[in-house]
DNA sequence: CGCAACACTTGACTGAAGTCAAGAACCGGA
DNA sequence: TCCGGTTCTTGACTTCAGTCAAGTGTTGCG
């Protein structure tokens, strides 16, 4: 009966979630009806890189952070998911294991389909690995997303671009509160703490205020602006040669 | 009859590669009956990112480029792929737009499956959504692979990680051939050109000689305890502090 | 054949970001 | 309240990798 503990409001988001949204009710029903609702405190371990995938999650409120460890022993972390955010169908069903290890970040409830159960399901209502595709399909979006980022911005750009996405305006000023830590933040964005704090002093300069958890933004386009720039070369300018003389 | 064209050893790469390899003959058959074998010199442009997704591909022979173009202008490739791989499936099935850009690297043969033909083998034969997933499952995989190598490693880490992967053997000395153009493989690495000249020059300190586009590895066990060794802060050896005195 | 592209290498320099170390601010618990 | 831990910041320094520029070698074309 763990459903009975699901409320109204949780119900909406599972239904709203890409990997269920696509399937009938009843198949709803009966995957909600073999999972199990969790409660996870900050630094609990969902699962392990390479353990055998036994059941996927759906994040219901807190945040959950998947990552590497490097052989350096420091962690790559691969993305921080929140509320209505699907992790670990794909290994999951295909009977593989968790490329990732999972770890709560700030206390989490979360929803745990047995893998069993979707295998089983599959048989009943073959649309489910379509439905799964879904959801994977922003997955992969996600990853590509990031190789992008890694690849051609710099630690403060990524970090405009982090804040963006964060902001609730396109334009204008707002204000922001940090969703997590900074720590955390810097492992999302690929870079140290040392460097998050410096990138944070470099944003000052376009209109970006600092106060522990909470930012102040002067415009968010401004922002948005610079997240997107030329590898800004910029403050170079020893000099005025802004165009080329001839010759 | 485009299948007619499909030699024999064609036929058994489409049978093994991950999203074919769990249908039944006859949806493979369907779709191959629908398929269409195409030839593509060097440099022509697969599909471009943003297109809505109107086929996707299994590489037969040559070579396919992944990538991104930047708002600052030079490209991040997501990857590079060959015989046996397939590309762009997901948002061909889930009816979406390409995430990226393929281009031919390397005069390619590629069976071009149409979306159309997917989307109504889906009715008659649902398991092709799971098939699918194996598919994708593989190209998440590869996708954080790439996100931890990025994060956690240098150029010359990664290029040393990248002939590990070509090498014909697990030990031992062995010679590699490159697969595809040197500004190519520093695309896939993350770098420029001008830095792999340099991670190449570095390697050369762990038993590598370059010639060319042949590769010669003394000891390939070696090769790849330094791609994942701790950061190689070694080198700096001003000295003879390799313990630490007391006080 | 000569010439213009292009791929690749090399060197000098610069900026980006990691390391090390120290210190400030903020918990949570005894 | 004090204490020990953690998070975050700051500074000095080093390494990594991109930029700019020049030079070599190869290739393809008129």
């Amino acid at each position: 009966m763990s459903e009975a503990r699901i409320g109204r409001y949780d119900r909406e988001v599972i239904r709203e979630a890409p990997m269920f949204s696509a399937l009938p009710a009843e198949a709803i029903d009966s995957l909600l009806a073999q999972s199990e609702l969790q409660f996870h405190a900050r630094r609990t371990t969902l699962f392990e890189q390479d353990d055998p995938a036994t059941a996927f999650y759906l994040v219901l409120d807190g945040w959950v952070k998947l990552f590497r460890m490097t052989v350096s022993g420091d962690e790559a972390v691969v993305g921080v998911f929140a509320r209505g955010d699907c992790i670990a169908e794909v290994p999951c069903l295909t009977g593989g294991n968790y490329p990732v290890s999972a770890e709560v970040v700030a206390d989490a409830r979360v929803l745990a389909v047995p893998s069993r159960g979707i295998v089983e399901l599959t048989r009943a209502a073959p649309e489910i690995g379509l439905a799964m595709l879904a959801s994977t399909s922003l997955h992969l979006r996600k990853l590509v997303d990031q190789i992008e980022e890694l690849k051609a911005r710099t630690g403060p750009q990524r970090l405009a671009n982090f804040l963006v996405e964060l902001a609730p305006v396109k334009q204008g000023p707002c204000t922001i509160a940090l969703p997590y830590e900074k720590l955390l933040i810097a492992g999302r964005l690929g870079m140290k703490p040392e460097s998050l704090s410096r990138a944070f002093q470099r944003l000052q300069s376009v209109g970006v205020r600092i106060n522990h958890n909470t930012i102040a933004v002067g415009d968010i386009a401004r922002l948005a602006e610079f997240a997107g720039r030329e590898r800004l070369m910029a403050f170079r300018c020893p000099g005025f040669r802004v165009g080329c003389a001839p010759g």
